[in-house]
Parts: structure tokens; C-alpha cells; sequence
DNA sequence: CAAACACATGAATAACTGTTCAGATGTTTA
DNA sequence: TAAACATCTGAACAGTTATTCATGTGTTTG
């Protein structure tokens, strides 16, 4: 019976099983990226984010943009805001949003390069 | 009064947003990418295109690794197979299961930026 | 100062999601 | 052929989430 044959874990092939568990990253890191997929994987959200990647928008643009309520948009803006996807600049009344760096539009951008195979 | 005071849609600023509007990517390429973004957002299936990106692994293995049932890795499976994130090749009762492409990995790392910086 | 405005926030609700459990399918072994 | 095995699947439940509604905060305008 060939080894590759059997599930290596019923045979206790520890040694493979060890080696991805001590390479893994902390779960730390784990939990913050997952986070990270977690926040973009909404369409209001990822929406919010191209259109950002575009232009500097306020609230109300965004909202009227998008199709949606300001208070929605205001809600999901804050998501965006706890994982520093997003900042924003207060001038007045108003709130100017933009994409925090670089990094999201190349995320964004990478993931398409999947979608548009 | 300068025009940057005042929230451009209520005065009508439709150039701009018909400019952004036009410019965005068609309904179906946007669900899909923010359907790609979701299915990484669960830290069950991001791990396990993590160590599926270091090894082809069968289920009970990725079972024993990540230390969930044998059934829920099967049922998230089903769904990083449905966005084509993961394949697997049948070897008996066997399933081995790899990443389908490189732009599985490279999202992947790129998101890693945006959490190490 | 009072009203209008842009935005933020808390609570509530309806919809969605990941896991568990029980059982089914198809393959291999004794 | 019967039992063991690896995997898959449907239903159900608990937990999470995105939007709405009402209200609060701070700023600007008349």
C-alpha cells in the first residue's frame, strides 16, 4: 500500500502536519487579514473603495453614488475606517474621504486580475 | 462661497458623478470580486488556502491541521471551489486538494502588506 | 440665536453564514 | 459481500451583519 494512498494523519505522518503548523503564520496575523478580506468582501463596501480610489469623496456623494443612505454609507465607512482602509479629512461640515495607501488599490487590483480571467 | 464648501451632489455636481458612474466596472465584475473577498473574509477558508498554497492536502488532513471537523472543511471547500480558489484531483476515495491558480497567492500576499506594514 | 446642514451613532430587525449532526455516496479492503 | 473508510451533502441552529430609523453632535448660515 502506497503511503500517498492512505490520509497521512490516520498514520500519524506528524512530521508534515508539524512542519505547516510551526510555519503557519500567528493567528494574530491571521485573524487581521482574514479581517482585512472580510471588509472588501462587502459590494457596498468594495464599491465605497473603487470610487475612493478615483476621487476624494464626501459622504453624501457617496451616498448618492452608491444608491444608498448617508447613514448606511456613514456606517460602512466606519467599518473601513477600523481596518485603515480609508481616512478622511474634516474641512468645515464636511468629511472628505479617501483610500488610507496604496496597498488596497493593489489589492483591489489583484483580485480583479482573478475575476477578469 | 467656494464650491468645495458645499456637498457637490445637492448642487448638482452631476459631471463629476456622472463621470465616476460611467467609469465604474459592470454590476457582475463587482459581485464577483466582492464575492472572491468574502470568501477569504471567513479565517477557516483563508487558512486553508494558506497551507493549501504550501502543499496539496487531502480533507482529514486540513481536518487535523487547522483542528475543525472533517464536514466543515468539506462544506467550506465546496465553496472555495465555487469562486475556482482551490481544485482537487480524486485518487480513490481520496480528494487532494491545491490552489487552482497563482492569483489565489498573490491576493493573498498582497493583503499580507496591508497587515504587516 | 435659530435653522439648516453634513455627518455620526445606537438600537432594532431581517437576512445571511459557519458549524454541527445525521446520513448518503462511492471506493477499498478483508 | 460486508465492513471500513474518505468525502460529500441537506437540514437546523446559533451567531453575525447590513440596513433603516430616530436622534445626537458640531458647523455654518441667515
Amino acid at each position: 500500500m502506497k503511503e500517498s494512498d492512505v490520509c497521512q494523519v490516520r498514520f500519524s505522518d506528524q512530521a508534515k502536519v508539524d512542519l505547516l503548523l510551526k510555519r503557519q503564520k500567528d493567528n494574530r496575523t491571521m485573524a487581521a487579514l482574514a479581517e482585512i478580506f472580510r471588509v472588501l468582501g462587502d459590494p457596498t463596501r468594495l464599491r465605497i473603495c473603487m470610487f475612493l480610489s478615483q476621487a476624494e469623496l464626501c459622504v453624501c456623494d457617496l451616498a448618492a453614488i452608491l444608491g444608498v443612505s448617508e447613514s448606511a454609507v456613514s456606517h460602512q465607512l466606519r467599518v473601513l475606517r477600523g481596518q485603515r482602509l480609508v481616512k478622511y479629512r474634516r474641512e468645515g461640515k464636511m468629511a472628505f474621504y479617501s483610500l488610507d495607501d496604496d496597498h488596497v488599490q493593489a489589492l483591489i487590483a489583484q483580485g480583479l486580475e482573478h475575476v477578469e480571467e
